[in-house]
DNA sequence: GCGATAATTTTAACGACGTAAAGATTGAGG
DNA sequence: CCTCAATCTTTACGTCGTTAAAATTATCGC
């Protein structure tokens, strides 16, 4: 059963750097042990992949996609748009922690469609917050108030992710803290 | 003038990875180049740590105590403490990005010197929300609302690191985020 | 179906790394 | 001055990223 061709290797390398990402962290990222994951010798991702740097950056990809995808099914609900925003960045963050760190990370230099994608998301946030915040848009606070909250979401989802709270109810935390921010921006 | 014995190796190396760190990013700390800068061979550093893991260690330590100096001066300010630790906090990360990402990366075991620390600072946190915010104390709040001001801190700190905004003043804006945050907590 | 060609994978190899073991050099205490 | 412990170097092994060349298989024109 095993052919000589994989047939979609490309994306069975990333599923399985994305695994091997999971389980043992950004450092045991390695070209040889992901293709030895999928039963393939090292050499041969290069043909789908120019180094690991580029194997990294798809998984930034993928991440930075499914993050938009999260956050454009949260942001279409009729109403209290920002809170649901703000759960469900959070929640994405706490599913896929290391994924989350290697988006928010150093490696991705600034023209890479990952790089690119999260842009589009801090877009998405401004237009957002000028939307609910009629009165900030008014005094071109926009920009302020919007750095605001995304420097909450982002703070609080390291924080979490790298278990430095210890709470007994880490959802009720999540909202408390996101009602503070929400106090922050009204008028 | 070069002697067998350097007479401050651990130190030397020390300084040396945090050069290099600052340099080129975590993903360059190697034994091997540390050691080269300093005119060692690559085991000479074995008697001063146990691995490069090790090395790392040591200087999440120091830049722990580093910020929880630069914390403790602004924090003996007579008035607006908070604010003016806010902004130390983003300052040393601003000032260290590379150390202070290594600060909260994922390589530090929960016992680490480091950590330890860390949470030490957690804690004074915590203790100053409730001695400036004697009506969150009352209510039993301080704790989310320590995490809300630590998230905004953190998460600001990261996103400037990262040159994810882009931001004429970038002093203003620190302080605008601040004053909303501090809003946040106002009752 | 058949053969040429392109796509994909393997084998082999180079240099750099982390780190362990064993030997050389040096400073400190008697 | 001599010994000994601390410190550094030499040497070595296995793993890694990556490249070049060879082998294998799929595809397409006929």
């Amino acid at each position: 059963m095993r052919r000589y061709h994989h047939g979609d290797l490309r994306n069975a390398l990333l599923t399985a750097a994305r695994a091997l990402l999971e389980a043992k962290g950004a450092s045991a990222l390695a070209v040889r042990e992901i293709a030895r994951q999928v039963g393939v010798t090292a050499p041969a991702a290069y043909h789908h992949f120019s180094n690991l740097d580029d194997i990294i950056l798809g998984l930034a990809q993928v991440a930075a996609e499914e993050l938009a995808a999260a956050l454009r099914e949260a942001g279409s609900a009729p109403s209290g748009r920002l809170l649901g925003m703000g759960r469900a960045y959070i929640a994405f963050a706490c599913r896929n922690p290391q994924l989350y760190r290697l988006l928010f990370g150093d490696g991705l230099s600034t023209t890479s469609p990952a790089r690119v994608e999260i842009d589009r998301l801090q877009q998405q946030i401004y237009t957002l917050v000028s939307a609910e915040l009629p009165r900030a848009a008014e005094t071109g606070e926009t920009f302020g108030h919007g750095v605001f909250i995304w420097s909450v979401a982002h703070g609080l989802s390291l924080l979490l992710i790298d278990d430095r709270i210890a709470a007994a109810d880490r959802q009720a935390l999540v909202d408390s803290v996101l009602k503070l921010a929400g106090r922050g921006l009204r008028p």
